[in-house]
Formats: structure tokens, C-alpha cells, sequence
RNA sequence: GGGCCUGUGGGUUAGUCUGGUCUAUGCUUGUUGCUUUGGGAGCAAUAGACCCUGGUUCGAAUCCAGGCAGGCCCA
């Protein structure tokens, strides 16, 4: 019953993205979100694999550049929370009165990070004297021990990262890979000798950015935050933002500058060649399962997801058809597994005990990238049929099979790209100007479900007032200058500085 | 932080307003058997639910209170 066009499995179409979202994580066996806890979902397997895939990128990205695996404990306790503290409300309150903060004095102001951390207060019966919080992040826990590492230049850098669950107590609405009380986080934290080690590192983190997004297909925006949306303790933080179907920025991947911000609050110093002893500067480098969540809101369709080759579970699914009917079907299809598997290829037999048509609709919602199948007439021609996700349909000879595959899973990539580049110019728009001078009119020509890029170069006033013409978020300013300068939507001085409005997750 | 809404088998849904053959409906899914395999096959049998606690009542899925869980909107 029913053509091709039918609703499968009861999925919304996708340009109601605020319930096909939903739909999708669970119907292509990504999530189980039905664990009574907000915001805590079971990683099924076929999610869970894909995670993993892009954990080995970020892995493979550590390796090349030199970094350390660590594994840090998950419950920290309050002192530490009390001395982060200390130094975030320090900053904060520097910056908001615009003077050096070494010129400050400590001062009992609550930040607020006591309000987002799951508080472990008792073990068994007894009332802990010292209570314990689950990681929101690792800095506090991470910089403790580094300041034990670290003694000298030769201990320098010191480069790690980690892949851990970290915890916050989320009160907003939560969304599956997208906000959640538990995250499945990557950090890295790097300790440099001065500014200028740390200021190479983050240049090498933008370019594992770049790398890992080139393998999702994901386009983005990296920019600069604005100094009230910096990290608490940053002296900058610049971020990595995937605009979604509905014109919401996610950001994806963050990375943070600390100069010698946080090494003085955990006496972080180290004996130079000189004699000298000085501080360390230091940068941390953030991503989470919201790459897989950017991947499903970019890639995926009304027929469900759409898997990248760098991360698909299976990047093959192989039918065998009517093998009950010719025994000859059976052999084929392991000989062309092994033949794939040989070759690199992540490839899963599909034998279940169902209708052909139920395993084209199944992995078409998990967004396997190649389907192929050998029946009885495939293998008296010495061909199989081969469908790709991203639609079209050949005949590739049996023979020498795995090298034709992986130029066809090089072009499923090649065609996410190109799709996902293309939808992220039909959600990017100019800011409507006024023609004569440039500056920003009215929010009435503001519509739902857009980002706006524009110039501006102005003070946090000027922010405020451009976030509260248009109701929208500024993600700040862009890598990517503008080509030749435009006046500022707010100010009207001339600048070069690209920036985007949107709303964010 | 403020406001609104909702909880019925694994999923979805009828019934709730107006309490009474509700012994709770349909679809889907699961299981078993027969059958079937190049884009969601068919037949038969079978399994499975009123979120929790208390209250009102002769009687509660239905009304009330609280709890728990989930969803939505606004700052």
C-alpha cells in the first residue's frame, strides 16, 4: 500500500523541523528517549557507533597534533568550585568596570555556577562534611593536577584532552544531542609557556575544526563571541556555529583563550630557563554530540537521516535477495563483505527475515549511504545493484567492487556538501539596511527562521541595541572578514568586520 | 525566573467536558504458525494500558488536591 511519496513510520516532513527533529533521533534508532530523567537519553547502538566515529575524529585530530589522552575523576569538590569561582566573579567584575584585574579585590559575589551542577551531598546515610559536585567541565579538576605536573619549561607544552560524560542541571528545555543534563563532551586543555604558544594552539584548534566539519559536511560560522559571551575566565572565546533548517545557530565546537587568567587562580607557574618563575598560559578546546545533532538537522530528509561516510555506522548495507531460492546468494554476499571490509568499508549483511522493501525503508531512515543487493540474476551478470542515499540507482560489476564503493561514498560525501552549503545560503541572509547609510531599519522586515550577516563594528551598547531591534543573538565577530568595508548596521563607521544576528540553541 | 498545557498497552489513538455494561476502542508493534522475499505481502491465533498518592462518591480512566514525569510559550 501506498507509493513512495507515503509518510514512513509516521515521521513529520522535515520542513516542520521542530517535530521532525524529535521524531527522527528515536525512529532511526539513535536515541531512547523515554529513560525517566529530562534531558538524559540512552544511546542506542546504531547512535552510539556514530558517536564513537566522531569521537575517532576528534582522536585522530589529537593524535596528529600532539595531544595526550587523560581520564579525570568525575566528582570535584566545592573548595575547587569556591576558587573557580572566585576567579570568574573576579574577571567579571573587571571587565565590567573596564580595569586591570590584578587590580581587583576578592569579593563574595555568588557566579552563578553553583546553580548548574548536580550536588553529591551524602555517602550512604552520612551527611558529607566536604560535598561534591559532578563535573560541569573539567578546568577546576584538570588545573589541580597540572599544577603539580608543571615544574619546569621542559614540562611545557603539556597538551590533553579527554572524551567524558560532564553533567549540568539544566531548567530550560531539553533536546536530544542538542541541550542535555548529560553531556558526552571532548575537551582539550593545553598549557604554553607564554601567549604566543597558546596563541599558536588555538590557530591549530580552528584547523581541526575545519577538519572534523569538512568530514560531517557541515558548513559553519566561526566567530569571535563578544566579551559578555565569552567563557567565564577567557580572555576570548571564538566558537563554531552550524545553522540549522529552522534558522537556529548551533554551536558546534568552542575554543578559549585563557592567557594567564586561570594559571594564577590554581598557581599554575613554571621555572624558565632563565631562573624566572612565570605563569602559564593556557587554552581549552570544547566539543560535544552536538556535531551528531548539527549532522541529522543538516543532512537529513523526509525520508529520514542521512548519514555522512566518515561517520555512517555502516557505510554498506549489503541485501542478499531470495537467497533462499539459490544457494549461490549466501556465498556471494560474504565474498563481497570480506571484499569491502578488506578494503576499509564498514559494511553490514542485512539478512533479516523481512521483505526487501522493509530493509530499503529501514536503512533509508538511518541514512546508511550505499544499499546493495545480490540476488540470483546479480550473480549470473556479475553485477549488483547499488542505491545511494542521496538517490540514484546503478549496476556495479561484482568484480573489483570495493573501489568503485568508496569513489561512490567519496561522492555521497562530495553531494552532502554541496546540499549542506547550499541550504546554509538559503538560511543566511543580508540584514535588511536602510540604502542610504547603511544602518539597520526597523525589525518589521525581520522574518523567523533566518540568520542575518552584516557589518558591524560597534561598542556593547551598540550590541544591545542591535539585539534588541532585531531579537536576535549576535554571534560576533566572523573569521572571514567582509570582502570591502560597509557601514556598521549600528554606528555607521566603516568597517570590514562581518558578524551574524540569529537565534541560538 | 514567569506563565500555559498534557499523562490510557512498546508506539499512536477513542473514551474524560456531562462519573454508571469501560468486562476500556481502532491502527501499529511484539509473539506463534502457515506462507512470502529485486521497494513497506497475506491469513490465523495470541500478548499488552487508564502516571503515583490521597480525597469526593453507592460508584472514578473521567471530578478535586498534592507529587512525579513530559511538552509548549514568554523574559
Amino acid at each position: 500500500m501506498g507509493g513512495p511519496g507515503k509518510a514512513k513510520r509516521g515521521i513529520p516532513p522535515k520542513s516542520d523541523f521542530n517535530s521532525w527533529y524529535p521524531s527522527i533521533v528515536e525512529i532511526a534508532e539513535l536515541v531512547d528517549k523515554r529513560y525517566p530523567i529530562k534531558g538524559m537519553d540512552v544511546w542506542m547502538p546504531y547512535g552510539l557507533r556514530s558517536m564513537n566515529l566522531i569521537d575517532q575524529l576528534a582522536r585522530r585530530e589529537m593524535a596528529r597534533t600532539g595531544h595526550d589522552e587523560f581520564s579525570f575523576p568525575l566528582l570535584v569538590p566545592e573548595e575547587l568550585l569556591d576558587k573557580e569561582n572566585r576567579l570568574v566573579s573576579r574577571l567579571k567584575a573587571a571587565r565590567e568596570a573596564g580595569i586591570d584585574p590584578s587590580e581587583m579585590r576578592d569579593e563574595e559575589e555568588p557566579s552563578g555556577f553553583k546553580k548548574e551542577v548536580y550536588w553529591v551531598t551524602h555517602g550512604g546515610e552520612n551527611k558529607l562534611d566536604a560535598p561534591m559536585f559532578l563535573r560541569p567541565t573539567s578546568e577546576t579538576p584538570m588545573y589541580t593536577m597540572f599544577s603539580l605536573w608543571v615544574r619546569s619549561h621542559a614540562d611545557l607544552p603539556l597538551k590533553t584532552f579527554q572524551i567524558v560524560n560532564t553533567f549540568r542541571y539544566e531548567t530550560k528545555q531539553t533536546r536530544s544531542f542538542i541541550r542535555v543534563r548529560e553531556i558526552h563532551f571532548f575537551e582539550a586543555h593545553t598549557v604554553h609557556r607564554d601567549k604566543q604558544g597558546a596563541d599558536e594552539q588555538i590557530e591549530e584548534d580552528a584547523e581541526m575544526v575545519r577538519r572534523i566539519l569538512h568530514d560531517l559536511c557541515l558548513p559553519s560560522i566561526v566567530s569571535k563571541r563578544p566579551v559578555w559571551d565569552t567563557f567565564p575566565g577567557a580572555w576570548y572565546t571564538k566558537a563554531a556555529d552550524v545553522v540549522m533548517p529552522n534558522g537556529r545557530t548551533l554551536q558546534v565546537a568552542t575554543y578559549h583563550h585563557y592567557r594567564d587568567q586561570w594559571a594564577e587562580a590554581f598557581d599554575l607557574s613554571y621555572e624558565d630557563s632563565d631562573g624566572s618563575s612565570k605563569m602559564c598560559h593556557q587554552t581549552t578546546f570544547g566539543m560535544s554530540e552536538r556535531l551528531l545533532g548539527a549532522v541529522v538537522g543538516m543532512h537529513g530528509d523526509d525520508n529520514g537521516l542521512i548519514m555522512p561516510p566518515a561517520i555512517a555506522p555502516y557505510q554498506v548495507i549489503l541485501m542478499p535477495i531470495a537467497a533462499h531460492s539459490d544457494d549461490r546468494v549466501t556465498t556471494a554476499v560474504e565474498q563481497i563483505s570480506n571484499q569491502l571490509t578488506s578494503a576499509g568499508i564498514r559494511t553490514k549483511i542485512e539478512d533479516r527475515a523481512v521483505s526487501p522493501g522493509v530493509k530499503h525503508y529501514d536503512w533509508e531512515i538511518r541514512g546508511a549511504p550505499i544499499r546493495v543487493e545480490v540476488g540470483p540474476r546479480d550473480i549470473s551478470s556479475g553485477k549488483c545493484v547499488v542505491t545511494l542515499r542521496t538517490g540514484g540507482k546503478s549496476d556495479e560489476s561484482i568484480e573489483g567492487i570495493s573501489h568503485n564503493i568508496a569513489k561512490l561514498l567519496d561522492s555521497v560525501s562530495g553531494t552532502l556538501r554541496k546540499r549542506a552549503q547550499k541550504f546554509y545560503e538559503s538560511l543566511v541572509h543580508p540584514l535588511p539596511v536602510d540604502p542610504s547609510d547603511g544602518r539597520a531599519i526597523s525589525s518589521d522586515e525581520i522574518e523567523d527562521g533566518v540568520v542575518y550577516e552584516l557589518a558591524f563594528d560597534g561598542n556593547d551598547s551598540d550590541a544591545e541595541a542591535l539585539e534588541h531591534l532585531t531579537g536576535l543573538t549576535l554571534l560576533g565577530e566572523c573569521d572571514e572578514p567582509l570582502t570591502q568595508e560597509a557601514p556598521c548596521a549600528i554606528s555607521g563607521k566603516l568597517t570590514t568586520k562581518r558578524q551574524h544576528v540569529a537565534r541560538m540553541y
